[in-house]
DNA sequence: GATGACCTGTGA
DNA sequence: TCACAGGTCATC
């Protein structure tokens, strides 16, 4: 699913509903799902007992504060994951992803005092539990991003600017989606290489970026971009017209404008 | 840095 | 059956 906006959404949801909340028991049926080390008994021992006093967020990753010197719960949705609180998901509807309530799907669950749960609900099991995350793997988080940090960012790689974007150890948040969307709106090609960028360009990267996530999370989700319904074979700019061009950079699948996108 | 691997569901 | 999917990691 999920890019920085969906995250956020999850964040929100476990602010709201599951702060304060003592954890009671924990389900962790699947093992491989469990990172660095982690394993299924020392969940259960580690997490019950101990009440969420914060949720925070940085790029993608999740953190869930305890306290009386509990740790810090570390949440990843990958591709699929959703954050299910009583039943109540956060972010949706998932594009490429089910949306249906599996039972099987919930990877991990947090089951509180007071009867109610907090589960991890995916069906591609690309998403993560750990213990304690390293924070600080992850670069600024895009909504802080500052002209300043993302000059720096561009000048010094040679790698295409969609990479640049993309590569969570400098830019932590931005995935498939938004890039396209942030490129697309300053007019910028993915495969652009990134210390090629004039500085006229910088700006309006730095502004799309903030642009997009805000205009974007005001309509609710990474997929309400404008270049989203184009993002088909033989969609067109909804700028001007021009036949989208469809190509990997980075990886992975992406979509342009060859016509204002240079 | 580009590539493939990881894992599973969905839709053509 | 195949291609493809909003992510990340190890490997060449």
């Amino acid at each position: 699913m999920p890019e920085l906006l969906e995250v956020e959404q999850a964040r929100v949801l476990i602010a709201e509903r599951a702060v304060g909340r003592e954890i009671a028991a924990v389900d962790a049926p699947d093992r491989w799902y469990l990172k660095r080390g982690l394993t299924p008994r020392g969940a259960r021992t580690a997490l019950p007992g101990h009440s969420i006093t914060d949720a925070r967020r940085r790029g993608k990753q999740l953190f869930l504060d305890t306290d009386r010197a509990g740790p810090v719960l570390g949440l990843h949705l990958g591709m699929s994951g959703r954050v299910v609180i009583d039943d109540e998901a956060a972010g949706d509807p998932l594009l490429y992803a089910s949306n249906r309530d599996v039972r099987a799907w919930h990877r991990f669950t947090l089951r509180f005092a007071d009867g109610g749960r907090l589960a991890l609900r995916d069906p591609r099991r690309l998403g993560a539990v750990e213990l304690d995350p390293d924070e600080d793997r992850l670069g600024v988080d895009a909504l802080e991003l500052t002209l300043p940090q993302l000059r720096a960012i561009v000048t010094r790689s040679r790698a295409p600017t969609k990479a640049v974007l993309m590569n969570q150890a400098r830019i932590a948040g931005l995935g498939n989606l938004l890039v396209d969307e942030a490129l697309w709106r300053a007019g910028i090609a993915p495969d652009r290489t990134a210390s090629s960028l004039d500085a006229a360009e910088q700006v309006a990267l730095h502004r799309s970026v903030r642009s997009t996530l805000r205009t974007l999370g005001r309509r609710g989700g990474s997929h309400t971009g404008d270049l989203i319904a184009a993002r088909v074979p033989g969609g067109a700019c909804p700028r001007d017209g021009t036949p989208l061009v469809r190509g990997t950079v980075a990886g992975r699948t992406s979509y342009w404008c060859p016509r204002h996108q240079v």
